[in-house]
DNA sequence: CGATTATAGATGCACTTGCATCTATAAGGA
DNA sequence: TCCTTATAGATGCAAGTGCATCTATAATCG
């Protein structure tokens, strides 16, 4: 998916008259967003492919448990830590469990639960996974953008994944 | 997929000793834009489902097919402003042909080769979803940011998309 | 020319994702 | 308590994707 954008267009959306057009500027932002993410996580997938290593989803999820306490944790709480949805996160637990990196355990506390506990194994491929991982986001991003530009960069970024406080809605003046 | 990061490992990859591990700047540049990318493009694609419209994906091919005289691109053109890659391009093509949006045609100079023409209802569908698309970018990025820091992200995020000219391989020194 | 190699595009298959729904358990309210 | 509603997680099915491969045509080279 590429997103480009015909510039040369009008809008009129969300209930009625509302926000106005985005400007130029932020249509570009926009399109670069969707290009530089695309192209980049591209490369750093293949590079993991590369050394036949799973995707970066498993990693996420390795990530989360190897770094809490008893390296367990329940499903819903990894949910919300790597933004996976709940349908596609319990089969990647499956894909997971079968390859031996994690483990599901009951929770007892609460008989719907379940505890997701990461195994020696699982340590390791997440360290085998990092040091790939670390050479290919230097390889793509680190040779690009100095620390300023990179500090810069995720700064901007951070504003972006911030709710907004102007939902689509008609304006609750009356 | 998430993308967090263990800021506290150590790496070497990619032949034998070679990067130097990306510094913390880079680390959180990356993660931030796996997940600003993925929330505002979540959102967008969430408000085209909303109104009923395609996903991007098809709003590309329409719009490179609507910007060239004529109307008609072989598909690996469109391979390559779109990105896409080319047997999903085949497929999403034949979507969009059933639903009426594009037609096939024989490209006489090359036996091999196909015309891909936007219909009437392509063009009526490509206004349309730019109508919702606009005011979604316009939504989850431009109440934002403001076009100075809008001009600044496509910027960094421009560096990013350029090809390296540090490629992953023993450096050419003898 | 004939044989090899390259290119355009399509397709079979396995895997992943989204969506809706389902089961089981827990919580809350009359 | 019983009944309704909410939550945790799993699953069936349809759709999309990656990968390898296939067909057909074109280009190249002996």
């Amino acid at each position: 998916m590429s997103v480009n954008i015909d510039v040369t267009a009008f809008m009129l959306n969300c209930s009625e008259a509302e926000a106005a057009q985005p400007s130029l500027s932020v249509i570009r932002a926009w399109v670069r967003l969707m290009r530089a993410q695309q192209l980049v996580l591209g490369a750093i997938e293949q590079d993991l492919k590369a050394a036949d290593l799973p995707p970066l989803g498993w990693y996420d999820v390795l990530l989360e448990l190897s770094r809490v306490e008893g390296g367990r944790l329940r499903p819903y709480e990894i949910e919300e830590r790597t933004l996976l949805a709940q349908h596609n996160l319990s089969r990647l637990l499956d894909r997971m469990e079968k390859a031996g990196l994690v483990q599901r355990e009951v929770f007892s506390e609460d008989g719907r639960g379940r505890w997701v506990v990461i195994t020696e194994n699982g340590r390791a491929m997440q360290a085998r996974i990092w040091n790939v991982y670390a050479a290919a986001i230097q390889r793509h991003l680190g040779n690009k953008l100095n620390n300023g530009q990179a500090d810069q960069l995720a700064e901007l970024l951070a504003v972006l994944s911030q709710k907004s406080y102007r939902p689509c809605q008609k304006s609750a003046d009356i």
